[in-house]
DNA sequence: TAGATTGTTAATCGATTAACAATC
DNA sequence: TAGATTGTTAATCGATTAACAATC
């Protein structure tokens, strides 16, 4: 995290990360059924440290909590989308029409988190084609014009690890401002571009450790 | 962490999340090309640093590193996979063969990750059938049956957040010892399973809210 | 030998948690 | 008022990093 972050955002990337859980959970659990919530309830549900739900919260909510009401459910998942930008809907990209980058193009739940998938890109002519919820997967060459055209921010990456650096160049040379990377590979981007990796890779190594050493616990 | 991990293993989660980036690293672009790499190449390269890259290398490595020479290359892609246990397959099913499901079932890639997904199951009968590569998706009464059969030790959920605690629930009574819980929710396990979420809503908001606060920067 | 590199012990840093005063 | 709950300041904890001695 940079200075100029940190000036303005006095959140960290953890805490940042719990929103989803917490609004996950007003959306799910409270909305509708209570008008209040306390961030002991919260932290009882979620498993969380009390302190640390209010500090999570306080740092988001316009409002704040009050003394023995707690939070307003509502304004809170009103203040918790509105902080994590699920109201902007982000238009984003796929580069990497491969099986993942399908099944990705594919998936309609990122809607609820504001994320629109706008179209797939590939270098292999064989990919090129229309996927079942009319996402289109258009040639390399095509990329800067569509990103341009439909102002595209985010740049998704699904090619294999040996690609992903390539690939990540020519999108931020397109334009986009952040990148959500599947390749289990470090990415080299100017200071100004945000990455973020999702690799599953990761997750698996903690499962397969976990069953190859600890099945005796 | 429970005090007995603690003592068996001096690895921390983070140190063991960053393993599948040496072994990408060590395995894409040492091996065959040389036969020792330094911590300090590895560090620059991964933007670690390098008495970390040391540290964690030196809890998995059998033969350790020697001065002046650095580590061999093969031998630590050995040990590290060996150490995250990439060597025995583990095989898992998948509960909830909607979009996301289906996407993961049809992805081959986890096989280099030592995960073989085996089949799905599903409550709604009409997502019962066989998919492109060959898995079949059961009645949720099929599970135990098909887990204890073929000794399956991994649950993965993709099922919706509101489902995911029964689900979790019908795993570990069927015989999962761990479970990759995809649906963004808490799930609540008895000490001896091992949940790991792969939560992307978690990924989407440190990228949606970068684009709604950041662009500026 | 000198220098590169390892592995370990101590210092730093940041996040979490505990303690507590403020407030409805 | 008394008690529940918030928000903040201080203490704790764990991971990262720096310093350095050991070794090839």
């Amino acid at each position: 995290m940079s200075d100029s972050d940190k000036i303005l955002f006095t959140i960290s990337k953890q805490a940042l990360q719990r929103m989803p859980y917490y609004l996950n959970y007003l959306k799910t659990t409270c909305k509708g059924k209570m008008q209040n919530v306390s961030s002991r309830l919260i932290a009882n549900t979620l498993h969380l440290n009390e302190v640390q739900v209010r500090k999570d919260l306080a740092s988001v909510s316009r409002s704040g909590g009050k003394p023995k009401t707690g939070f307003a459910v509502d304004d809170l998942i009103r203040d918790i989308e509105s902080f994590l930008g699920y109201n902007n809907v982000n238009r984003a990209v796929i580069v990497g029409a491969g099986q993942l980058g399908r099944a990705l193009m594919a998936y309609t739940g990122f809607e609820n988190y504001g994320l629109e998938i706008i179209a797939g890109f590939d270098s292999n002519e064989n990919s090129i084609g229309t996927l079942p919820n009319g996402k289109k997967v258009f040639g390399m060459e095509s990329l800067k014009r569509i990103r341009d055209e439909l102002n595209v921010h985010i740049g998704i990456i699904t090619v294999p690890a040996a690609s992903a650096q390539s690939v990540c160049d020519e999108l931020i040379k397109a334009g986009v401002r952040a990148i959500w990377n599947f390749a289990p590979t470090h990415l080299e981007v100017p200071e100004n571009i945000l990455v973020q990796n999702e690799n599953m890779a990761t997750s698996l190594a903690v499962l397969s450790n976990h069953l190859a050493h600890r099945m005796n616990k």
